[in-house]
DNA sequence: GCACCTATTGATAATAATTCTCATTATCAA
DNA sequence: TTGATAATGAGAATTATTATCAATAGGTGC
């Protein structure tokens, strides 16, 4: 089934409506290999239909995650970033020089949650690890002017 | 080096100035073995001097943050929460059902970033892996009304 | 297709967390 | 003790997100 239809049948089955901004956001979300924020999606989004706002954006995203069919990241800045769920579960380091994220897999990570849930008992909703830190770049850039200093 | 020193000295080899609104704020967090929010942090510091502000304690917990000696965790709420740097890293899972956090080290997470850094030469510079779900007597709750809608 | 019920939307106000501004105070090296 | 300036407190400002509410529009049944 593909996501656009998974995404109908939660929506009637739980006695919702599919509408054309709900429709166009999915399809934003899915034409998209980044990690897009509320307000980018928002201006993709009204390059398609420039009535939609940004509550609706918000609004959907929360629906999409409900779901099961997006997840929110946090990328190190102060604000939430989106992505499709894929079919085996991802990480990101993310670059605080230049900001890009790099994705990785770790099967490790996974085998460590079950062990908790093995051990406690609870039912992981959702899984989050995040890396923060300097490619190997802006790492080069940094090695030249050697900073000491604490920075605030 | 005990942890005050080791700030101290970070404190004075950059310049800055040691303070009793940061002494009193280091203290608070050494005292505590829970993952404090900023608003906690400045209630306990206030009880010893009512006229700190709240924006010394944001700003005192940036100048942790940079100097390592305290780490800021997403614990499923819109807010941060803190505490003292660990010898041996550990990670969160929080209860969406009643907010519990049971913490778990992992070394397999550790492995997993350093075959990251290996392959990609990036530095990381924070480690970030957060859990959330129900935890084993909030899981059996739920199951009793077991819910099907989607609830956003 | 038409009507009706009510989910959804857009606009904007409200909220929450954090950061900024700036006049005043306090640290600490000389 | 003094002087240079780092730090503070109070409150304004900013940012991200959520709530409010009147208007609109899905979708079910006729
Ligand atoms: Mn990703
Ligand atoms: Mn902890
Ligand atoms: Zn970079
Ligand atoms: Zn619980």
């Amino acid at each position: 089934m593909s996501r656009e239809a998974q995404f109908l049948t939660a929506i009637h089955s739980n006695g919702l409506r599919m509408t054309r901004q709900r429709q166009l956001i999915l399809e934003v979300l899915e034409a998209s290999q980044e990690h897009l924020d509320a307000e980018a999606i928002h201006d993709r989004v009204k390059a398609r239909d420039p009535r939609i706002g940004l509550a609706t954006v918000y609004r959907t995203l929360a629906l999409l995650k409900a779901m099961g069919l997006v997840k929110e990241h946090s990328l190190g800045e102060e604000h939430g970033h989106f992505e499709m769920v894929q079919k085996v579960p991802h990480y990101h380091f993310t670059c605080i020089g230049c900001r890009q994220v790099i994705e990785f897999e770790a099967s490790a990570v996974m085998e460590a949650v079950q062990s908790l849930i093995d051990r406690e008992g609870v039912q992981v909703m959702d899984v989050h690890l995040s890396l923060t830190g300097y490619c190997s770049n802006c790492r080069e850039e940094r090695a030249t002017n050697h900073e000491v200093k604490v920075e605030v």
